[in-house]
DNA sequence: GGAATTTAATGCGAAATGGTACAAAAAAAG
DNA sequence: CTTTTTTTGTACCATTTCGCATTAAATTCC
């Protein structure tokens, strides 16, 4: 069984002098790049389809490399799957930070989220959504980590209506709880349609009209 | 490697005296049985994570048979894909046909919905939801019949609502396409929920909401 | 009874998979 | 220069995976 050649992808960055220097061969990766393109595999094709050759070839490390670096097969996607979040889902959050009234705030975090699932070769859809799909029955941990993840997402849209009912942008009758799930709904679907190969146009009229479902009439 | 015990689970129905006797060694399955058992665990793990061996082990069959009778790994699983359809969306969408209110016909989809991806010993969501997310990028094949079955439940659900104008039941000014498409995002969204192990008292909750903001004001 | 036919059962091959052992390479430290 | 440390690179292991070939078993037909 041959390794794979290596390729300086994951090049490793210059030392900075400011700590005494490392013993030893210097590194050929950075792990940061590595995790980066793990997790762009791991998008693709889920864990199970996605062979530690394959891995191997995308970051350019070679195996026991990426056992020493990260752990077994199972640790990495953990790891890629912390590294979607901190990349991908609590930026997408941050949006709803900005000082905008609420149909601007959600056109804005589907805009983004579509940004995300539509990027690349290939529509990925959303990791969290994906995972659910691939691991969560098998992977007891896993399934911990995706329910936190959609009840994070909900909480999201939670804070945006509540800000939105205070800032006199909807009605305080509103049922809070039952929009917010609605918002994720539309959120799942929008990954799964992408994921599914339907054109953005089609995904950006689905939001249009998510939009004025959830927030009702123009006040 | 050692080939797995039979088990006559799949069992051979009595031959129907209607025809000339078939010659040969009876078959020691129903191709039917087999079909649903391996989609049983299909739907589990999808079809990276699901072995031959699984298979033969869950229908009973020995992999040359599995071979003879469906073909290969894909050309099964493509077959129980067929089936679920058949078996699981067919009738869930002639749910809809029931003469009764749109309340009453979205309250018994979602619960119909609810009671497939909750059967069994775990929650295996909705397998065409699972197969986008399985499959889809890597099968050109499945992700056409995938859309396909996406594009269906909007169908479905914009027929519902037409009716339900029609019946006089909603005003003729809303958006079925941004109804519908919200109707099909709550779908999408129970599965991948159940899947993630939100208890079906939750589930319940959201589809009660789902139907207030989707059917609007009781009229 | 033997031949023809169909299916089950067993074994095998080639390749792939996840993981590890060990030697070689490349650096710092003394 | 040698020793220590860290990483790369190669080879290997044990198992699994998919698919196939062949033989044995079970039936029908004549």
């Amino acid at each position: 069984m041959v390794q794979k050649k290596k390729k300086l992808v994951a090049v490793a960055k210059p030392e900075v002098a400011t700590e005494p220097k490392r013993r030893g061969r210097p590194r050929a990766y950075e792990p940061d790049v590595a995790i980066e393109q793990a997790l762009a595999l791991f998008r693709k094709g889920g864990f199970a389809a996605t062979s530690l050759d394959d891995l191997s070839e995308v970051t350019g490390m070679n195996r026991p490399s990426l056992y020493g670096a990260f752990g077994d097969k199972r640790a990495l996607y953990l790891k890629t799957y912390q590294r979607y979040r901190d990349d991908y889902t609590v930026p997408m959050v941050a949006i709803f930070k900005a000082d905008i009234d609420i149909r601007e705030r959600l056109r804005r975090f589907f805009d983004a989220a579509l940004d995300i699932y539509l990027t690349g070769e290939e529509p990925r859809g959303c990791f969290t959504v994906m995972t659910v799909a691939s691991d969560a029955i098998a992977d007891p941990d896993i399934r911990e980590l995706v329910y936190r993840g959609f009840a994070d997402v909900d909480d999201a849209f939670g804070w945006c209506f509540r800000t939105a009912i205070k800032r006199g942008e909807m009605p305080d009758t509103v049922d809070v709880a039952a929009l917010s799930q609605m918002a994720s709904a539309t959120l799942f679907s929008l990954s799964i349609r992408a994921r599914a190969g339907v054109p953005r146009t089609e995904l950006d009229v689905i939001v249009k009209g998510a939009i004025a479902l959830l927030c009702g009439p123009a006040r």
